[in-house]
DNA sequence: AATCCATTCAACCGCCTTCAA
DNA sequence: ATTGAAGGCGGTTGAATGGAT
């Protein structure tokens, strides 16, 4: 009386040998954490990272207990809807404006342009004619026509980074502050890791880095709505000048963000034990 | 002991993508 | 190029369970 696809999703998420159940250590705990803010709700991509544990698993614990401790730890500080702010990528509508793919390789070619922008913003050499005025040249294909890249500017990415530091400030008003709404649409959908297979996990994995990671950085705003309230404060609330300086590191180094460096690395995390 | 309420988690649902015919 | 089946994914549901009254 079972159809294949129950069949498998039995055997995925309870029968498959070698997944582990219940008691998520303070590790993974943090990880999933972690994983949620630069992700959002892709748990797929987020049981790639936790090789024991069922995207369904960590879906479930992250329902029943992480969102709830969250709750509970930001009770005292302007509390959200989480349910309303959920929903990373695609919602049920599942209507993105581009396929997977494509968006992916957009946001990396964004990635590129705005650390290539930075770069020339921060630069030192004040008689530097490259002082961003129009899209540097980047190796990666030119985004496809349409709205312009958030990057393309020096002056944007000051006004971005000036919203994003503002106290207390990051969060309704970022990129639409910075008169980028383009970049809003653009960036709310998450990019794509689609998880499944060597492959694609690892391509996920620098990708998710590199672009969630942009995302997470570069415009906080842009994050999923819990990226930037619930996890955000659980991340950050250390003042905005120690990210910054993580952020400029993260731009400025290209070499960051391509191997298999620890997540906990890109963005700063507190000791759980704060927060847990 | 009975009832109510909250929590947990396996399973289901609907949508989307992929792939083979 | 088209189409249908299968797989994958995230959101949601509901039965089971435990604690409180």
């Amino acid at each position: 009386m079972r159809c294949s696809k129950s069949c498998r999703l039995r055997w995925t998420n309870y029968l498959r040998p070698g997944i582990k159940r219940g008691n998520f250590s303070d590790q993974e705990e943090k990880l999933i954490v972690h994983l949620q803010a630069l992700l959002g709700n892709r748990w797929a991509a987020i049981a790639s990272y936790l090789p024991e544990r069922t995207d369904n698993d960590i879906k479930n614990y992250w329902n029943t207990h992480l969102k709830k401790k969250l709750k509970k730890m930001l009770a005292g500080g302007g509390g959200e809807d989480g349910a309303s702010s959920e929903g990373g990528g695609r919602g049920k509508s599942g209507k993105v404006g581009a396929p997977k793919g494509q968006w992916e390789r957009r946001l990396q070619t964004d990635i590129h342009t705005a650390r290539q922008a930075l770069r020339d913003a921060l630069s030192l050499d004040p008689a530097s004619p490259t002082t961003a005025k129009t899209a540097p040249s980047a190796p990666a294909p030119a985004p496809p026509a349409g709205p312009p890249a958030y990057a393309s500017s020096a002056d944007n990415i000051a006004r971005l980074l000036q919203g994003w530091m503002r106290p207390g400030g990051g969060e309704a008003k970022g990129p639409e502050a910075s008169g980028s709404t383009s970049t809003t649409t653009q960036q709310q959908q998450q990019p794509q890791c689609s998880g499944d297979g060597a492959a694609s996990a690892s391509a996920s994995a620098s990708a998710s880095q590199q672009s969630c990671g942009a995302a997470a950085a570069a415009a906080p705003t842009a994050q999923t709505p819990e990226c930037s309230t619930e996890t955000s404060k659980m991340a950050g609330d250390g003042g905005s000048a120690p990210a910054f300086s993580m952020l400029e590191n993260w731009l400025l180094d290209d070499g960051m963000g391509h191997g298999e460096l620890g997540l906990m690395d890109v963005v700063p995390l507190g000791d759980p034990s704060e927060f847990f």
